[in-house]
DNA sequence: GCAATAGTGTCTTTTAGACATTATGTG
DNA sequence: CACATAATGTCTAAAAGACACTATTGC
């Protein structure tokens, strides 16, 4: 094109020429929360075993948070998207290439991070228990699953003239190597026309930075989006029983479901096989794979 | 807290003595996707006027992309969260402050800026016909309101042994001063376990950057939450009827919906009001509000 | 009275919730 | 045969879709 802008130049000249400011820049960070649902010992042969929802943590090894739990992640390097960043962040973490990948919400808050300016554009990644055991000897340090429980405490509604203020406060605790905790307030500002959400943490103990917060947001993510997509799906093995996605959602949502009504819902993003679990103490249960079709 | 690291320091002497690094840091700015609903003229004097979706746009008065429509925005500084520099640009734009804002999401593809390493922290903005009256004499040289049509125009599903790509592909046509047309790629992308969407253009006439992705995605974000949340309310004035609710939801969704079933649907949505329009040439209609009990 | 929209009634279909009943491999 | 889970049937309640009918105003 032969434009040329108030300076006479064209776009090739003037992009020749241009050098970027001098004014600060931030650095870019991606963090990832990586969700995996793992099973716990059964207490009998014949008993189902009990599925958890699990986090992957990295203890810190340096200033600052020195020893708190973080999430995975590391800085965008030039030449790479941040969607790139995480999935190399993935591979360097976990080891596993091939996961559902949804970016989450980008964080920004001043003085998140102490040390400088760092905005942090947050993944979740949601891997099945297959891949899980292809991951061996991770070298990152100090690496652990962490069983979580997010629950909501308290919710507290104002009314004013023309509008209201909410605000819901949930406990998020993480078992693993320890025991984390905290509490992160949701407030929703509404007035006529308008509306806004802000998180806070209001109590935070053994995790690093924000990233209460940002766990804490991929947890509604995730539960929002199990009820009309089929996320969960990204979180069985290739083969699996019914009961083992309704355990899956269960976890996940915290929440007991109803057997008939769950298997009516989930039928249509599942193929049945022909394939039956064996040797399980009682009748043995079909096992489907995820429906590709529609 | 007395931990020191390897290299014996605490965490306030780390601090001190931090200096960021010298490796490249990206900008960061961020985009707004700012749309109203407005009437156009009524042909007869007892006829409905019909309702548009509109986006605002600016014309780029400088290299790149001069003379190129292109998204409100700009680079996020010092001190501030994307946020408020998405309330700030909004404010200066548009001269609006309470809205409705959302992040939308954040577009790091590399060479998306000719200039330099640019990443976008999108955000959308909903705004309704009242306040965009305040909006008088803007300073922004050439910004003006486009009609938004986004249709999907071809669909495309490619089964293969563990999984299938379907890409579908939608049109973008924007009128206003000029009209401005692109083509939007969706390409999904599903193995057994995993799955990824990614967004492409395919053509574009007439718009800046990568603009026309964050259109497209801004455009599905409203059209996804239109129906399970209360977010089509911030495109309405503080009072409305119920048709013209249905009008804002129709022109949304490019969809006609049943009366009867729509008002069902909204009714928790909103509160009646004692109020009736008038000298519409026809029975007077009651008059609405946003419900902010529920 | 007529044009045009407002607002409601009601029938059918679908979906969700609740719970009971039958089925079946393993020790 | 008992245990524990698998799998399905059925009743009810709630939600969604479709369409027709009645109600009001301004000119």
């Amino acid at each position: 094109m032969g434009l040329v802008d108030k300076d006479g130049l064209t776009e090739r000249e003037f992009l020749e020429q241009y050098r970027a400011g001098d004014y600060e820049r931030p650095s870019v960070a991606t963090d990832m929360v990586i969700f995996t649902v793992t099973e716990e010992e059964a207490d009998s042969y014949r008993k189902l075993p009990e599925k958890e929802l699990r986090v992957l943590l990295i203890r810190r090894g340096g200033h600052p948070f020195l020893g708190k739990w973080a999430l995975p992640g590391g800085f965008v390097r030039p030449n790479e998207t941040t969607e790139q960043a995480a999935v190399r962040e993935l591979s360097e973490e976990t080891g596993v290439e091939d996961v559902y990948l949804e970016q989450l919400y980008t964080f920004s808050d001043i003085g998140r991070d102490p040390r400088t300016w760092v905005i942090s554009c947050s993944y979740m990644a949601l891997i099945n228990s297959d891949k899980l055991e292809l991951r061996s000897g991770d070298d990152a340090a100090d690496a652990a699953w962490f069983k979580v429980s997010y629950r909501p405490l308290r919710e507290q509604k104002e009314l004013n003239e023309d509008g209201f203020i909410k605000t819901q406060e949930y406990e998020l605790q993480l078992s693993g190597e320890e025991e984390l905790s905290a509490i992160v307030k949701r407030t929703t500002t509404a007035k006529t026309t308008s509306t806004g959400t802000d998180y806070e943490i209001v109590t935070n103990d053994g995790l690093a930075f924000d990233h209460a917060k940002i766990i804490a947001y991929a947890i509604e993510r995730l539960r929002g989006k199990l009820n009309y997509t089929d996320i969960a799906l990204h979180l069985m093995p290739k083969f699996f029983t019914l009961t083992e996605l309704q355990q899956v959602y269960e976890v996940v949502m915290d929440k007991e479901l109803l057997k008939a009504a769950f298997r009516r819902k989930v039928a249509d993003l599942v193929t049945e096989t022909d394939l039956y679990t064996e040797n399980a103490g009682h009748r043995p249960s079909r096992l489907y794979r995820r429906n590709l079709e529609e």
